[in-house]
DNA sequence: CGGGTATCGTCAGTGCACCAACGAATTCGA
DNA sequence: TCGAATTCGTTGGTGCACTGACGATACCCG
């Protein structure tokens, strides 16, 4: 009987807090459009005109999950894809006219839920919130990437 | 041009932490037996001869999900189940000897892997970090059942 | 110019996570 | 006591997320 209290344990942290924003975001903002979809598109019409593989990078998605995502934006009509004519190898990302419409939509509704999904944090929690997840994130990111030989599997 | 800036969304920033939790669980602790799955494994440990359904409330996963999990923990030899003489509808888990040596194989390797990954903060700030989130995710998920009487914990 | 290498997107496979609907077992109520 | 309601686990459907392998295209260098 040597068993772990999982609420120190961030993984499992994250995925609650990650559950709970999935079902918010459902009640709140959209039961069409998820969450990832709606980071893509907003990654879009920041800079219409991306390839699959950047728009992915831009919002933390690998080449087969974007390539899903986009799949299912393009099928409802918000996004267009094009081959690049300058390289075969590319296809060209922006919003559609009703994408942009959405987009606005959404906008104002992810706000709106953001507000309830952190009232239980005081203003100056909510900016320690926001600070202490994107070091840990983006540190764990780091590891990814160095030249530096991981741990080992033992 | 009215993008939004992803890294001010909880919701964004909750996925790019588990994402990233998920590739250094993968790195440090195992690649075959996933975090959901010792967390599963955990509170079998715990409370050996919980029910799926209890089990799966324990670590926060729904019937359908924790159903998946418990059969490949099955099928991996880790977990028994059997029906309950009691109650018919019920399955009783509990860990088997090999699962008990891998649930204490993976406690030590993960707890490795959460200095890692908290490694960025100072012992404050790890300690505001488990706060600020647990709040968050309690407080939306209590949206979800609103004021319930809660019952005996033990 | 041409062959090796790198990159882009796709496909197949595994796993997590939700919902809705269903059958089987149990419990509740008239 | 017997039918209705509830509960447990399963199944089917959708969507996210990663890895590994593959074909097509582009690039680099000899």
């Amino acid at each position: 009987m040597a068993a772990v209290d999982l609420t120190t344990h961030p993984g499992h942290l994250a995925r609650r807090l990650q559950q709970a924003h999935y079902l918010l975001w459902n009640a709140m903002v959209s039961e069409e459009i998820t969450s990832p979809q709606f980071a893509v598109l907003n990654a879009l019409v920041a800079e219409p005109g991306l390839d699959q593989r950047t728009a992915g990078e831009r919002v933390g998605l690998d080449r087969s999950t974007i390539a899903e995502v986009i799949s299912r934006l393009g099928r409802r009509g918000l996004v267009d894809k094009v081959r690049d004519p300058q390289d075969g190898r590319r296809f060209l990302l922006r919003p559609t006219e009703e994408g942009l419409r959405t987009h606005r939509k959404l906008t104002v509704r992810t706000a709106r839920m953001n507000q309830v999904f952190l009232a239980p944090l005081s203003a100056a929690e909510q900016t320690m919130f926001f600070d202490l997840i994107r070091r840990v994130a983006d540190a764990a990111e780091g590891l990814r990437n160095p030249a530096e030989p991981l741990v080992a599997q033992g």
